[in-house]
DNA sequence: TACATATAATATGTATACTTATTAAAAAAT
DNA sequence: ATTTTTTAATAAGTATACATATTATATGTA
């Protein structure tokens, strides 16, 4: 009754959403950087780039707040990931309108073209990576919102 | 029909698993370090503490890359973090008994305990984050074990 | 208007996470 | 038995991800 493996609270792996999240994440990572590693993008660099490309559907200025806000990538790494995507000229910056704290981002035109190759790419590789789910995918996102509604931080 | 936002196959956010998995473990993750600050662990410190943990039920010696298989971090990593725990003194390591290649990796005493206590209290972060999904973790769970069987690298 | 508080962006420092390449040894093949 | 192929571990280099602290500005309140 000592040994070091009753400490967990589960007899089987398979009864750990936390352990199997983990596993499952971190294959699904290793499976898109290895897809993006094609167009020299990093997987947070692609979700900041899409997030702009769905975010100036609805709205005209888009700050490293909005773009933190959207995709939960924490306000510093949003401004090294952009000053990144700044330097590779995928977006540029400008003064913000109203707030002279905050700055614009906007995609180039290059920025546009590798940001639509790039969820491409990703729609693929989420296409088979979450096929197995079949029918159940409907269920998952479901679930998924849920967990977003209830752990909003 | 020429604006950025044409180029998603979704219409809602939600109704993409990829960028709600995204939204929700990096949620999670944050919440996970914050908690195990507390003991000074990192996550995957962690993962790869109660992997021992776990492993160690069932198996009498434990490599880095049994270590990898199990947690699914990639062997280069886990020598990294191994490296750390080291350090911590919270693992040991010994010749192999029989493929001197390989490293035994063990847990010490004090390692022990804290893993025990970071099992708790993961435990704890995760039935909160987790709570959600009520009865349906269930076939969260399934979910995930069938991603990671039709999925595995 | 003046002041306290909240917010946008970022410099700094630590720890992943992975790629590529290397070393040494085990396993498989002829 | 010798050669070929895998495999365990890791060095080096790049890019997150976060906490903490700082600057400058916006917002709320008296």
């Amino acid at each position: 009754m000592d040994k070091p493996g009753n400490a967990f609270n589960v007899m089987k792996a398979e009864d750990s959403p936390g352990f199997l999240l983990w596993q499952v994440t971190t294959l699904w990572h290793r499976a898109i950087k290895k897809a993006l590693d094609e167009i020299d993008l990093t997987h947070p660099q692609f979700v900041l780039l899409a997030s702009l490309l769905w975010l100036s559907k609805t709205k005209a200025s888009i700050t490293q707040i909005d773009l933190s806000h959207h995709s939960k990538i924490d306000p510093m790494t949003t401004s090294t990931i952009i000053k990144t995507l700044l330097r590779k000229g995928l977006v540029e910056r400008q003064e913000h309108e109203t707030d002279t704290r905050a700055k614009s981002v906007t995609l180039t035109e290059n920025g546009i073209a590798i940001s639509r190759q790039a969820v491409q790419i990703i729609n693929k590789v989420d296409d088979d990576f979450f096929t197995g789910l079949g029918k159940d995918v409907k269920d998952f996102n479901g679930m998924l919102v849920g967990l977003l509604g209830r752990n909003k931080i």
